[in-house]
DNA sequence: TAACCTAATAGTCAA
DNA sequence: TGTTGACTATTAGGTTAG
């Protein structure tokens, strides 16, 4: 029998001393189905000593728990090598057999026994999360959970790199607990409201109150869960609070929490996740942590980014106050509003990133619920992991290196003041380019004297083999072709369709990867890790650049700033149209990125606003797209540039005096005034006490746990103290205005702001503080 | 002792 | 637990002027 299928998850069961791949998916009517295949064994690599690999293969295939040991032909940072390939009985036995194997005479090494099993059966079968084609499958009476549609493959699924959008069911959950003592404990605290919405549109509210007690309050639960038997259950922070709450919470008052289609528990999974078997638990948290432009990330600022819903639309309930709206029963409702908006907003969240989410899984690799918490790093390497096995490359073991660096890109000092009829000339995709036309990767790289045809980096000097392509190279020219194909697929589908949005995030998806590569191959942490490699990237990227600098002033167009892979120049059309031109045929996509018809630089770098033709404001760089800046002071930068811009200096000066003004009068908001700064490492670590750390020292004073990755926002009010620091008080503990240090605010925060951008016009702190005429202190300075 | 200087620490953005 | 380059605020810890 043949069945498209949409593979949601994929895990492992053993069946008596055989493993048992389980693929939980939806078939093309969208009915939820799980394949078991009973063909596949674990297996690792052994490198032998040369000349010892019949006796080496002997000795492992003596061994308790093996089922074969031969030696193959396989590579090495693409040199031949003969391994021995030892397969086993069952996952469980992998550690154990890799540990006995690597005391057996004469073995080097031991690699590729860290893959988890399921990963290894994707990996060998070219399999990604998507639509898979099984095209024998026989129905079996297995129950599977509570999946009654089981069926045994012979053999494995082919992966369908493209299809339709599958019909998948899917909710969201949130849960809202009791906190009087700021954190909440699971072993103390009761959940109180479980509020759950799937894609139908239901919405159900399950509150303590209404229950005799907590534990019938998780029955009503997995009884939901169970009637809805969702495919993919998002969460927002789900992996660091929801699940790990819900699991600890049924523990201590000894609930059932039957979440999976096995019905048991969430269990913790790689990368920190939760996994919830047969299903897809997918918390966006992992997703919106990526998107650098969304520089707020609670839910609430998240949903109105996305215009889902507007914060000022929704009930605001400070964390720390939500069990004072559970106690005061006339605010019980509020609370209840308060956890139906998050729910429906991370439902509608979910919807619009799963296409996307999806995707990543499809081109890293990885399953759709561990792509999210998975980092950067690991979505590349497994990506990677999938081609070496297709190039018969061995993957190398993880290994802790020494820190160390090396030279990155150029960045033009800029020429300073107001620039008309400026292009911004892009180099498109650089780096994977440069990768790409000089065959950059770890298994072309000589080492040891010239072997037949090479590049060579520049200034570097390193030399990479012109054949056979190499593993990132390979891969490289994989990620492009597949995204043009799947823009070339797109074409055929109306703008905004769900094949058209399914499409558009593939293709988005595979620039993210291809651009993700040069990265990856300057990570300590990587498998593949070659300092010269990286090295090389960089090395031609500047050359590249100054020959491009030096094309431009050939032809007699002024290079006003330039940064890593784009040069800023005087729009003499012609003059531009020809230099793009001229550096196309070198092989290198360049294209006009933009014209800017008004363009301020400052003298620093990777700074500048200016004013479109089309007639956007762009400000780049700048305290007004810094996330760690109060929203005031960014309103006041980003209004300044663009009277600068679009009307005069003037208008700009007055418009500063007015916020001050505004500010000595008390007409601004707390919001205004926050500052929001993220706690890199935990608080004890601190050598230097900064305003923000000591803003959370004073959270955790009042039970919460704030820490590393945490954000803390803090205002800075006149009553703390002589210091600073002192003044730092996180700003949920701050409910007046009247409270706040107007002239920090004046002085740190609006006039440096509007400073940085007035400056290049000779304006000066006194005029914008109204100081007109020289004071005594002039004379002294 | 206040004023001043500099290095170190820390966070965020550009590419 | 993707890279380097760059800017900026603030603290920490001194030295200096008076």
């Amino acid at each position: 029998m043949d069945k498209r299928i949409y593979l949601i998850d994929i895990t492992y069961g053993l069946v008596g001393n055989s493993p048992e791949i389980r693929m939980f998916g939806v078939d093309e009517d969208g009915r939820k189905v799980v394949v078991l295949d009973r063909g596949f064994r674990p297996y690792f690599y052994v490198i032998p000593e040369e000349g010892f690999e019949e006796q080496v293969a002997k000795a492992a295939g003596r061994m308790q728990g093996v089922v074969k040991a031969e030696v193959v032909d396989r590579r090495m940072f693409g040199k031949p090598i003969k391994a021995v390939k030892v397969t086993v009985t069952i996952p469980e036995k992998v550690r154990e057999l890799r540990d006995r194997v690597k005391s057996i005479q004469h073995v080097k090494d031991v690699l590729e026994a860290d893959i988890r099993f399921y990963i290894r059966y994707m990996i060998d079968n070219d399999i990604r999360p998507g639509w898979l084609m099984f095209s024998n499958l026989r129905p079996t009476d297995v129950k599977m959970g509570r999946v009654s549609n089981v069926y045994i493959t012979e053999e494995p699924p082919r992966s369908l790199s493209i299809g339709a959008m599958p019909k998948l069911s899917y909710m969201a959950l949130d849960i809202e607990v009791y906190n009087p003592r700021g954190t909440p404990d699971p072993r103390r605290d009761p959940v109180i409201i479980i509020a759950l919405a799937n894609h139908m549109g239901d919405v159900k509210l399950l509150t303590l109150d209404r229950y005799r007690s907590e534990r019938d309050m998780f029955n009503e639960f997995n009884a939901i869960v169970d009637e809805w038997d969702p495919d993919v259950v998002f969460g927002y922070n789900s992996n660091k609070f929801d699940m790990p709450y819900l699991v600890n919470r049924a523990n201590a008052i000894n609930a059932k929490l039957q979440l999976s289609r096995y019905g048991t528990p969430p269990e913790q999974s790689v990368y920190g996740h939760w996994s919830i078997i047969g299903r897809a638990h997918i918390d966006l948290y992992n997703f919106v942590e990526d998107m650098t432009d969304v520089k707020r990330k609670s839910l609430d600022y998240v949903a109105e980014y996305f215009g889902i819903m507007k914060r000022s639309e929704r009930v605001n309930i400070p964390g720390h106050r939500v069990y004072q709206y559970w106690d005061d029963e006339g605010k019980r409702d509020l609370l209840i509003k308060y956890a139906r908006d998050d729910v429906v907003s991370t439902l509608e969240l979910g919807r619009r990133l799963l296409p996307y989410a999806m995707q990543l899984a499809s081109v890293s690799g990885l399953p759709l619920d561990q792509v999210g918490p998975a980092s950067v790093g690991a979505r590349v390497e497994w990506m990677i992991m999938h081609e070496a096995y297709k190039m018969g490359e061995l993957a190398p073991n993880r290994v802790e290196r020494p820190y160390e660096t090396y030279r990155g890109a150029i960045v033009l000092e800029p020429k300073p003041g107001v620039h008309r009829n400026i292009a911004v000339i892009d180099f498109s995709s650089m780096y994977p380019n440069i990768m790409l036309k000089y065959n950059i990767s770890p298994d072309t790289l000589i080492t040891n004297g010239a072997e037949g045809d090479y590049y060579t980096a520049p200034e570097v000097g390193f030399k990479f083999r012109k054949s056979p392509r190499g593993l990132y190279t390979v891969l490289l020219q994989e990620l492009i072709e597949a995204r043009r194909e799947a823009k070339s697929e797109m074409s055929k589908y109306p703008e905004g369709s769900p094949e058209w949005v399914l499409l558009n995030e593939r293709q988005r998806a595979l620039k993210v990867m291809a651009n993700a590569m040069y990265g990856y191959c300057g990570w300590l942490g990587a498998r593949w890790y070659i300092r010269e490699v990286a090295e090389s990237v960089t090395a031609w990227g500047r050359h590249l650049l100054k020959t491009a600098i030096n094309m431009a002033k050939e032809r007699g167009l002024s290079v006003i700033y330039g940064d890593t892979d784009s040069l800023f120049v005087t729009y003499d059309k012609d003059k531009v149209d020809e230099l793009v031109g001229k550096i196309n045929e070198m092989g290198f996509e360049v294209k006009i990125d933009k014209v800017y018809s008004k363009l301020i630089f400052t003298e620093s770098k990777k700074r500048y606003i200016g004013l479109t033709v089309d007639g956007d404001i762009d400000i780049v760089g700048f305290e007004a797209v810094r996330g760690d800046w109060s929203e005031l002071a960014r309103n006041v930068q980003e209004r300044v540039a663009e009277l600068v811009l679009k009307s005069s200096v003037d208008e700009a000066v007055k418009y500063v005096r007015s916020v001050i003004d505004d500010l000595r009068n008390y007409r601004f908001t707390l919001d205004d005034v926050i500052i929001w700064k993220t706690l890199d490492k935990d608080v004890d670590e601190y050598k230097a006490l900064q305003p923000h750390v000591i803003a959370a020292k004073r959270l955790i004073e009042k039970g919460y746990m704030v820490g590393k990755g945490d954000t803390v926002g803090f205002v800075i009010v006149k009553d703390g103290g002589d210091k600073l620091t002192q003044k730092a008080y996180p700003y949920i503990f701050v409910d007046d205005v009247k409270r706040i240090d107007i002239d920090y605010y004046i002085e740190k925060q609006v006039v440096p702001a509007a400073l940085r951008i007035l400056e290049v016009f000779g304006i000066n702190e006194a005029t914008l503080l109204g100081k007109t005429g020289r004071s005594i202190l002039d004379y002294f300075s």
